[in-house]
RNA sequence: GGAGACGUCGCAUAGUCUGGUCUAGUGCGCCACCCUGCUAAGGUGGUAACGGGGCAACCCGUUCGCGGGUUCAAAUCCCGCCGUCUCCGCCA
């Protein structure tokens, strides 16, 4: 939710950032003209209220007649109360009901849809395949041969877009996380393991239920919703706390497996498991103060970039456009590494600066000395099941054989090549 | 799933039976000042959040788990929900 003083004293701020994103600009004069009404009817709830609370006072101290004539004043005006506190609740719902329709304000994101992203750098170099005297496969059939990937049996067992990792595809998945959770530890992370359903209020908070409630699985019988990323445990699990951050931020880095429902991709990424139901995920979080917010959004965005140095993979940084935000999101950094069999470039982190919206639906706060006011939160990724299929597709060999990056060496017992079995 | 107990301003607790003096008391913690020659003790005062109004001092309202209801008036009575704990049952 966005901050309703920002609407009020800079409503062009949240104009142009509608704009920026391709969204209805018009939200946010019926907002302002919502607050207006909600004040003026608080106002006249309130002033009746106070009135009727003195004279409840007398008609406790008084007697006989005097309080007869009394409760005959204050029978009337409870009606009154009444109408007018309904008259105010309603104007209340109906901001709430608006606000929560209006994205997070941008912050620095190039406006334009997913297109006008900007690369703000490449790193690494792509290996030049042709050169080597090999044709890149792709990395399901790495994986088969590695015995290491297994959708056909997923399938049978869970329908599409399902896999089972085996082997030393599993092992590699717990290497993967394992380097992640390790590099996040060093950095001053707490790792969690955090709960993969959670209540709507938890979900609505997060920012998830908006425009994109498409792509989350509920469970109806129980009224629970199962996480896309432990974001979300996270982001609530301080919720309706006051937060003391003169230490600095508080950083959590998330382990969960995670489940989306891919329902607007069909045919997209059909082959292997780049785009799946579910997959696991070490998850940067970060509560920290407003202040800091954007120098933390860097700190993610070299974190990331420290574990993909680790996996040894060609990758570049872009900078989203906001038409291209999630719902939270003021800005958004992603690292998309080079895949060779499709020649393209595949999205393996992103780390977004949520700034106060987020914080703000879940009601966290920090203590300062001038009071209280609303903190940032930030996320970002540090490593998932699909950088499996960078690793494999980058670091294959002409004989099928893959070679492990020496950072993850050390997880996997020293072992140097994953060997086709087959 | 069944039964019971509980949910109060950071923490602990009083208040609920018997609705109004609760503007929610007290202790601990914390902050400021005072006293005191010393890593102590004591004294005084202060110490929730949120919203609205005001240049401001300040004023008003809301919040006693959440949501309804009864009433002139609800922490207090009634209903529903959520959560915690204990016991029982069932399952892993």
């Amino acid at each position: 939710m966005i901050d309703i003083r920002l609407l009020r004293d800079n409503p062009d701020t949240v104009r142009a950032s509608q704009q920026a994103r391709g969204e209805d600009p018009a939200l946010v004069d019926a907002a302002l003209d919502a607050d207006a009404r909600r004040r003026s009817s608080l106002a006249e709830f309130e002033s009746l209220r106070a009135e009727q609370k003195a004279l409840g006072k007398e008609v406790a101290r008084a007697v006989g007649d005097e309080k007869a004539a009394l409760l005959a004043r204050t029978k009337k005006l409870a009606g009154q109360v009444k109408e007018h506190q309904a008259a105010a609740h309603e104007a209340e719902a109906e901001l709430d009901e608006l606000l929560y329709r209006i994205p997070n304000v941008i912050e620095g994101a190039p406006p334009g849809s997913e297109e006008d992203f900007l690369t703000l750098k490449s790193v690494g170099t792509p290996r030049d395949f042709a050169a080597e005297g090999f044709a890149p496969r792709d990395h399901l059939d790495l994986g088969e041969e590695l015995g290491a990937i297994d959708t056909a049996r997923g399938a049978k067992v869970s329908g599409s877009r399902f896999y089972f990792l085996t082997g030393v595809g599993a092992r590699l998945e717990l290497a993967l996380l394992n380097a992640a959770t390790d590099l996040a530890l060093a950095a001053g992370f707490t790792p969690m393991i955090t709960p993969t359903l959670v209540t709507p209020e938890t979900m609505r908070g997060t920012g998830f239920l908006g425009a994109h409630a498409d792509e989350i699985y509920r469970l109806e019988r129980d009224d629970l919703y199962l996480v896309g990323t432990s974001e979300v445990a996270l982001a609530g699990y301080h919720g309706d706390e006051i937060l003391d951050l003169s230490g600095g931020p508080k950083r959590y880095a998330g382990w969960s497996a995670c489940y989306r429902r891919e329902a607007g991709s069909h045919g997209k990424d059909v082959r292997g498991i780049i785009r799946v139901h579910q997959f696991h995920k070490v998850e940067m979080f970060s509560y920290c103060s407003v202040d800091d917010a954007a120098a933390e959004h860097e700190r993610m965005l070299g974190w990331e970039e420290a574990m993909l140095a680790k996996v040894e993979l060609p990758y570049r940084v872009i900078d989203t456009a906001a038409g291209d935000l999630g719902t939270s999101a003021a800005r958004k950094f992603d690292c998309e590494a080079w895949l060779p069999s499709q020649e393209r470039f595949l999205e393996l982190t992103s780390t977004s600066n949520c700034t106060t919206f987020q914080a703000r639906r879940m009601n966290v706060r920090e203590r300062t000395e001038g009071g209280t006011r609303t903190v940032a939160t930030l996320n970002g990724t540090l490593g998932t099941t699909r950088w499996i299929v960078a690793i494999l597709e980058n670091h294959q060999q002409a004989d099928g054989s893959v070679r492990v990056p020496e950072g993850l060496r050390p997880y996997l017992g020293g072992l140097e090549v994953l060997e086709p079995v087959r």
